[in-house]
DNA sequence: CGCCGTCTTGACTCGCCTCAACCTCGGTGG
DNA sequence: CCACCGAGGTTGAGGCGAGTCAAGACGGCG
């Protein structure tokens, strides 16, 4: 196993207040792993064995109904802490973790959770505003769900994922990772035909420009308006 | 200021693995107050200044959209912590609070939280335990909310409220603080009028029992059948 | 007694889902 | 190099669930 780099979390909030040997000794106990596309690291259910930091990537956490339909419940970009169940003392992971691309993660086994909480300064308060963070977004989407309109909703889920992980183009900003209408559809609580004719008509008025399964929002401003300015 | 009673929290699972003295200085630094019906606890926004423990009542927790509608996030029973701001590591409440029915709740400045978390042993454990619960609750309540029909979400939402906070009657099992259709409708993303159509309906096929801000639940499994099953 | 908050019910409307058909890539294998 | 195939995307037609509009009844409280 390469010997991992101290630079690698020095930045991270999680880790920001320690030192180098501190940070070196997390670095000693992790491990590294990439996850190609659509691969699965956790399932919804099963024993939560370890904790991540996703380092590079997008990861999609997911929900499966009874019958079978997925809900997208939120996308974890690069720097996040992920199926953190130790924090909340579950024993399962709550939700499915798949890779939206190409992603790079550290892991650590869940017993070293209360170790990492009690000897890093920092650790602990970070990883619960982040789940503070995580929570009020949910509500958020309660909110959305139950009141706006679909399009509304569409519009502001754009913006959330143009906002977290938006990379800088030529027209204006692309979402970072692999997305199809179907998600679109499964972040939204709508069906793809909806949110195909939606982009389509965005696409005509210039709000868009889509490919397949990658997404360039080039007047911001604009869906900021359709999407009622409440998320 | 009354004494307390020790024996309000030693059942309780934050408090559980407590001794006498330790529940006594717990008590000795809590502020004891009654809500009536009605009353806001701590509003979305203000600077989270202490945490509370209900002892007695019902506390409705509500967010208000930009353009004025309401939506009710949770209930918290008798025996719960909440406005546990805190714990999140934030500074202001992401909710309002107010008193379904008459409450009593014990509070405490928020600079005791460290304090509780490091001196008491499983105090922090349980605290995260039941935030991860309502994590879980806010995550069932996104699936449904996207993939179910109204009547499905509806009778969820009656079951959840019978089974959190249940009482036994009569002729089934009523929810034991007063609910309006307008309340559910904020519950479920719909409408007072649809609400009340369907219990209307449910009233004539023997389901329920309701009354003015009172419903009884006279057939659970029947409303299982409509829920869908599924949260 | 009169008012207001709660609840009910009908009639109408429309946003979005469903069903259905078809298109367009990009990759793969012959 | 081309034919094929499947995943992803588009678009139209039609229907229905549930929201909106409207009118009124009921019951409790001041």
């Amino acid at each position: 196993m390469n010997k991992l780099d101290e630079s690698l979390l020095a930045k991270l909030p999680p880790f920001s207040r320690l030192d180098r040997a501190q940070i070196r000794a997390i670095l000693d106990q992790a491990s590294p792993k990439r996850y190609d596309e659509g691969v699965t690291v956790f399932g919804e259910g099963m024993p939560a064995e370890r904790f991540y930091l996703l380092l590079d990537g997008t990861i999609r956490v997911i929900r499966t109904t009874p019958t079978g339909e997925q809900i997208i419940a939120l996308h974890i970009g690069p720097g996040q802490l992920f199926g953190i169940a130790p924090a909340l003392a579950r024993d399962t992971y709550p939700a499915t973790a798949v890779a939206a691309g190409e992603c790079l993660a550290l892991s650590w086994p869940v017993r070293l959770w209360p170790e990492f909480t009690q000897s890093y300064e920092g650790f602990a308060t970070e990883s619960y505003r982040t789940l503070g963070e995580r929570l009020g977004e949910m509500q958020n989407r309660i909110t959305e769900l139950a009141t706006q309109q679909v399009e509304q909703r569409v519009a502001a889920c754009l913006l959330r994922m143009v906002t977290q992980s938006g990379r800088k183009v030529e027209n204006g900003l692309e979402i970072s990772f692999p997305i199809t209408r179907q998600n679109i559809s499964e972040m939204t609580g709508t069906t793809l035909h909806t949110v195909s004719r939606l982009l389509s008509a965005w696409e005509r008025e210039g709000i868009v420009e889509s490919a397949r399964r990658r997404i360039v929002v080039t007047a911001p401003h604009r869906l900021v308006i359709l999407s009622g300015a409440a998320g």
